[in-house]
RNA sequence: GGGCCGUUAGCUCAGUCGGUAGAGCACCGCACUUUUAAUGCGAUGGUCGUGCGUUCGAAUCGCACACGGCCCA
């Protein structure tokens, strides 16, 4: 961008900027804080005026110049840094000569500045500094957005995510719940005995889930890869090699729309666990998601777009017929255990059900459109056809349904388990499945990894496994209503 | 992919029936030593998302496109 193209303020700041690179170093890095806003406000903020006065607190504080009030030769401005905001009271008599008037008043707001003073308490009783030593740190030659109404543009918020934090307090806090939640999570595993791992992003062959991959190239390998649509095969590689407990919280990627729950790069927690089925998970995740609440939330009612979800009460446990059943009071058992009757049942409830969809495909697109969105408070759903779960165990007494979990709250899935096929040859043969799926059309139909069961005849000891979209635990916890509201620097088209 | 809504000053937003482009904040100037959406006075600032069309005349009407939002698939 040429100086003629250059917005008014922009020119003035940079002009200032000029003035500054004039008197010697415009962009010092020897400035040293000693206290961050939040930290004085913590420790003073019940002095009163006397005390402060009596105890002269000197301080060293650095951060953005979110406001400036001037009024002739004393001015307040406020200073935000990583904690919180602290209030300046500069004055012309307590700066080194000419300080006020050729330097702090030529200042902007949006500028980074270190003050050094004395801490006190206004007359309107705003604990404050008083300072008698300031500094430009960094000038900031874009102004920031209006003070009042602050940044609102979706797009802009999402594009330059850094104003947005600069700006919004709620999205700051929303990244710091973020952080505090993959925190819990990553304790509450590893004081079980469970190892963190990771495990390939870039993968020869996509496993672990049925979605379509991104590909991309190795030059010196002279192949072809793909961003991994899951760590799962991966993670029971570490359980056949004897890391019994094992998780990974990291990126999964997958090539398909984007909507207010889906980007195509999103977190997920995969935890597997030896000598242990999918029902010990299911207690597993109540317990870690009631103790995340209470962590993260101070209580177990979770606010959610205006919904209330209660995660004190034992979580609700049904399975996938049940609930179809309990949604569905026009609909009998003996229309969802045959083929037949099912694809009626679809065809009346208006889905769309393909000619290939088996009995245990049909339930699961029944499920999904009239049952998922409306299981609010936390459930579990158990006893998922087999067909539609291509990795898991197959139950001993129901052989058609495999020892498989799924758990709702808000209407959206939150996790999925089950209890690991580790039967080499059953899973051969659902690779296969897979497979012919995969030639007839089905683009998220998964390949036959044979790397994968080697791994499995070497023994894979009895396993259950989980997975725990974090991004959607993020929204739920912080009342976000897209997903691009907890993801930093969410995937958007790029700029025309 | 489909439907609906949005895009106007740095930011937040008005803009009537098609007739010279508006406000608040920010910025600039002046005044002001306890303010906090500081205050008072004055000034500056526009590719009305982009393109094409209708019209004497388009921010406004039509079409296409771009980007974003919401809903649906």
């Amino acid at each position: 961008m040429s100086d003629q193209d250059e917005q008014e303020q922009i020119r003035q700041r940079r002009s200032k900027l000029d003035a500054a690179r004039d008197n010697g170093q415009a962009f010092p890095t020897d400035f040293r804080r000693n206290v961050v806003a939040g930290e004085v406000r913590a420790r003073y903020e019940d002095k009163d005026h006397d005390t402060l006065e009596a105890h002269a607190v000197r301080v060293k504080v650095a951060g953005r110049m979110m406001t400036r009030r001037v009024m002739g030769k004393a001015s307040f401005c406020h200073l935000q840094d990583m904690s919180g905001k602290i209030q300046l009271y500069v004055t012309r008599d307590n700066l080194p000569q000419d300080c006020y008037n050729q330097e702090f008043k030529k200042w902007d707001i949006g500028d980074i500045i270190g003050a050094e003073g004395v801490l006190f308490r206004t007359q309107t009783g705003e604990l404050s500094v008083k300072v008698d030593a300031i500094r430009l740190l960094t000038k900031a030659l874009r102004p920031l957005p209006e003070k009042f109404h602050g940044l609102a543009d979706q797009e802009i918020r999402y594009r330059q995510r850094y104003l947005d934090l600069i700006m919004n307090e709620t999205t700051r806090e929303t990244f710091r719940m973020r952080s505090k939640i993959v925190n819990y999570i990553r304790q509450f595993l590893t004081a079980r005995d469970f190892l963190e791992v990771e495990t390939p992003m870039m993968q020869a062959i996509p496993g672990g889930a049925t979605a379509r991959p991104f590909e991309t190239y190795h030059n010196a390998l002279d192949m072809g890869l793909y961003l991994r649509i899951a760590p799962e095969l991966y993670l029971k590689r570490l359980v056949v090699g004897g890391f019994e407990k094992v998780f990974e919280i990291n990126r999964n990627f997958r090539n398909e729309g984007l909507s207010s729950r889906h980007n195509p790069e999103f977190t997920m927690l995969e935890f597997y666990q030896a000598y242990a089925e999918y029902t010990d998970l299911m207690d597993l995740t109540e317990n870690m998601l009631r103790g995340l609440a209470n962590e993260v939330t101070g209580g177990t009612e979770i606010p959610y777009q205006g919904e209330r979800y209660d995660f004190a009460r034992p979580f609700r446990r049904m399975t996938v017929l049940e609930s179809i059943l309990h949604f569905n009071p026009n609909l009998r058992l003996s229309d969802l255990v045959s083929e037949e009757p099912a694809r009626r049942a679809a065809r009346d409830l208006g889905i769309s059900i393909l000619e290939s969809f088996g009995l245990g495909k049909i339930q699961i697109e029944i499920f999904e459109k009239t049952v998922e969105n409306r299981l609010l408070e936390p459930t579990f759903i158990t006893e998922y056809p087999v067909e539609v779960s291509p990795l898991a165990r197959r139950n001993d007494r129901t052989p058609e349904v495999a020892d498989r979990f799924e758990f709702f709250v808000g209407g959206r899935e939150i996790a999925n388990g089950f209890t690991e096929l580790n039967d080499p040859e059953d899973q051969a043969e659902r690779f296969r499945k897979q497979v012919a799926d995969k030639e007839a059309g089905d683009q998220e139909a998964m390949h036959y990894d044979e790397d994968y069961i080697i791994a499995l005849e070497h023994g894979m000891p009895p396993t259950a496994g989980e997975g725990i979209g974090i991004d959607r635990l993020v929204m739920l916890f912080t009342d976000s209503p897209s997903i691009r509201d907890v993801l930093l620097f969410p995937q958007l088209r790029s700029r025309p």
